[in-house]
DNA sequence: CGCGATTTTGAGCACCTTCAATCCGTGTGG
DNA sequence: CCACACGGATTGAAGGTGCTCAAAATCGCG
């Protein structure tokens, strides 16, 4: 209570991208009424459950968090990683989440009632829109896992995830250095994404270590051959363009 | 030419759905300067093809479309499927489509230029609200295909894919007989949207047609036991509220 | 009627899974 | 300070779901 939220937000790491740089952009005194207050998700916590009444949005201000659904028998399927500066449990239309999110290490977020995002948005076009981009991002995401899964081998998919993750953190942290990535994922998770069981993602993953493409150890991936990890992910002109297009979702108008 | 804008919009099928239906709740005059006309696109063709430049989307009068993604090998993946009422091409936050679009059989396409519909969305907070909804949905569709195709047996894949097909077109024509599902598609475009083989896909619907759970034949399918397709498709209590959810993408607010 | 596209069926193979055991890094308690 | 426990990574062997190759049957259509 010591703290305005204005303080909050003037130092908060998101500020200048995703929600918090739409909601300004449109109108700087937005940012200061939509806020609830930050929040700090331990571990393996879920921000939210299927099957949840969706009323607050997460703006992760630090840590990862992931999308999930479960079926009946346990078997999961990772939706979405959620980085640093995304929007997640925004469903316009939706009352229930059909999915999960759960945080990867410890989060923080900023909660957004939902009611009061779509009250701002409704009378502030730009950021109405500003969220539809993300929106449409998000899709893109998903589409690219989808033909990942749906279409390319042990190897394509682990490299196409490596390279989607490298894209999107560089984008967020440009002063970092080069080819390193630090991951918090267990192989599990990887597994999960990709839609394989961890054993195999382990025969993979030491299989791109020995051919000398990539290196790991302690959650932490380096590329070493960048090119070569292209050229296996199968990364189509189409899905260059995509990654391109991530890196700027309110920048074009 | 014979006839005016307003009066082709006036007995549009897509009036009351989608786009129209977000435009025209938020400014019953917006629909008439939005569109560009109508255009017929043959079996086969496509709308537009990866990495061409979004200039337009299109709004599915009739006919069905569907979304795909190449590799570079020929491997293909189907991300979507467009019925009419739906909009696709919409990206906002994008230069270039990231994945293609065919029509399967004849579709007739309302023409809608992004920079007339951006535009009027940033005027009109309700309509690019009634857009974040549409993308909205379609990221639960693509989700729930991710879980498909990346956790779930051939069989289950199939039934999940005829559920949704189902629930979504007895959506827009609630009018047509109970279980008799009208779909142009081969096995061959359920293959590529399922992740899976023409032939796996032909003895998987083999098998549920002989199991009596469906039947089908010329591109007409038959649901016999919806409760055991259900059963089959694995669909969560979550997938089953996201099912509903789709239902009214404006209903709620 | 005949051609091409699609569906159907068969047989062998491969990628990935399952089950299982071992190793390793970390943290905890004695 | 070490024994132990625990989660995760790693490796091996065997099995299965779905793939590939191939051919026949059927459908749609001019």
């Amino acid at each position: 209570m010591a703290e305005t939220a204005a303080g909050i937000c003037r130092r908060c790491p998101s500020r200048d991208c995703g929600l918090c740089r739409a909601a300004s952009s449109s109108d700087p005194t937005l940012l200061q009424g939509m806020r609830l207050g930050r929040r700090t998700v331990p571990t393996g916590a879920d921000l939210f459950r299927q099957g949840d009444a969706c009323g607050e949005a997460f703006n992760i201000v630090d840590g990862w968090a992931f999308l999930y659904e479960l079926l009946e028998d346990g078997r999961r399927q990772i939706l979405q990683f959620a980085l640093p500066g995304d929007l997640i449990g925004f469903q316009p239309g939706e009352r229930a989440f059909p999915f999960g999110a759960q945080a990867l290490g410890s989060v923080e977020v900023c909660v957004v009632p939902m009611a009061r995002l779509m009250a701002a948005a409704r009378h502030h076009g730009e950021l109405a829109l500003g969220l539809a981009c993300m929106l449409s991002n998000e899709g893109a995401l998903a589409y690219g896992r989808l033909t990942s899964v749906g279409r390319k081998t042990a190897q394509e998919r682990c490299a196409s995830l490596l390279l989607e993750l490298f894209t999107r953190l560089r984008r967020r942290a440009p002063e970092a250095p080069g080819e390193t990535l630090r991951i918090p994922l267990t192989q599990t998770h990887i597994a999960d994404a990709l839609g394989l069981t961890p054993v195999h993602i382990n025969r993979t993953l030491s299989l791109l270590r020995q051919k000398g493409v990539i290196d790991y150890g302690q959650g932490v991936f380096h590329i070493l051959d960048p090119d070569r990890l292209l050229a296996i992910a199968g990364t189509s002109p189409a899905a260059r363009a995509r990654a391109r297009g991530q890196s700027e979702w309110l920048g074009l108008h």
